[in-house]
DNA sequence: CCATTAGTGCGACAACAGTTGCGTTAGAAT
DNA sequence: ATTCTAACGCAACTGTTGTCGCACTAATGG
């Protein structure tokens, strides 16, 4: 998970329902400028003050927008990070290729955890603003869904390298990888640990080995 | 994680620090009382409104205590589960004895497995008040820390059967067992797998049996 | 260019969270 | 029984969150 770029573009998809009477939308000049300066304001109010000071009066007064504008758009705090989040997915992120399933997983966690450790962390505010909004917790589900999608790959050469057999369970086997490291970082909250990124990824190689994926 | 029992006892510990010029305490009748109506309060709103309906007033008023009380003695909300949390953990809670390390960890795992999806899920409402309130988040990690601690016993078990060697990490190997189940149903919130308890211990196990977790 | 209206600004409002001062009640000690 | 005071009830208060109606601005289509 990383921070997504500046917003600059029109807005990918409103947050409202795509269409229904096609009540004319219009993305253009003003919505799309009000939506790049408030998704600015949340980035940089997280950054600044962290998730706690991250309030839709905050957003909208750094923005220079009306509080009830981000209302009305976003409804509240969940949806902008929503919004935000929709918005970091679309770059074309790829796992790295290290040559060896040990170390694509490796690299894996490695990411996951630098995103987690880091003051603050976008990653970490996500996913506790999950917990209090819909709209959070439906982009959260969809990015990671993506993400874990994308790094079926990571598998699919292991497979290919004769590293793993042809009917590993991917998902199961990248959610084991990963798993460890959000388990000790978001829910226990347990001091970092740099080793712990290679020994879950060298954990999950050793169950894969084993058999623990296949069939 | 279980839910915790009617508090009808004396408080285990007042959520202020223990003593300092100790100003005399009085744990007696009208506090125990109040203490009791407000958890069993805490405990039935939250079955009947969710976590989204738990607040300060709706639980002042069905425990028949006034708005201040409760905030003076507990804070916010999250002190309130907090407080439910270290009830419960009272409990002379232990890991089921199978007889085997892949039973121990399987019966572990449809506890767990129980508890985050029975609805409404206690267990679920304090992971998400966790991230809302520090008091709640210390409380949290107490009781992991203690029932992490007590699963060890498995592990021991295990050593002495001799189906795992005798320098193997119990946490780790715990976490590995648990944790793709929390992942799933709390941060993935993915649709419950019956399975998935039993495939994660094995898993866990597979991974033991292969050193994962040794020297 | 003009007409339409989605999107925004503004102010007033309701609901809720949380605090404070003060008087009252009831454990606990004498 | 009397005293002391922790814990509670009560009311008034502040600050924040979120909503609503109305006027206005500017993007879009003709």
């Amino acid at each position: 998970m990383r921070t997504p770029r500046t917003a600059t573009g029109t807005p990918s998809a409103p947050p409202r329902e795509p269409e229904r009477a096609a009540p004319a939308r219009r993305p253009g000049g003003r919505t799309a400028r009000t939506r790049a300066l408030v998704l600015d304001a949340v980035r940089a109010q997280l950054v600044e003050h962290g998730y706690d000071g991250l309030t839709v009066d905050a957003v909208a007064d750094r923005a220079g927008v009306h509080r009830t504008t981000v209302y009305r758009r976003w409804q509240d705090v969940g949806g902008l990070l929503a919004d935000l989040l929709t918005l970091g997915a679309e770059d074309d992120w790829r796992p790295a290729d290290t040559g060896t399933l040990l170390g694509d997983l490796a690299a894996l966690n490695h990411e996951v955890h630098a995103s987690l450790t880091e003051q603050p962390s976008v990653a970490a505010a996500l996913i506790a603003v999950s917990f209090r909004s819909a709209p959070a917790a439906d982009a959260l589900r969809g990015f990671w869904e993506e993400r874990y999608a994308q790094c079926e790959t990571v598998v699919e050469r292991a497979v290919a390298r004769g590293e793993l057999p042809a009917e590993t369970d991917a998902r199961a086997l990248l959610v084991a990888a990963t798993a460890p490291l959000y388990h000790h970082l978001v829910l226990l909250r347990s001091a970092p640990d740099p080793g712990l990124p290679d020994r879950a990824a060298r954990t999950a190689v050793l169950a894969a080995e084993a058999g623990a994926f296949s069939r």
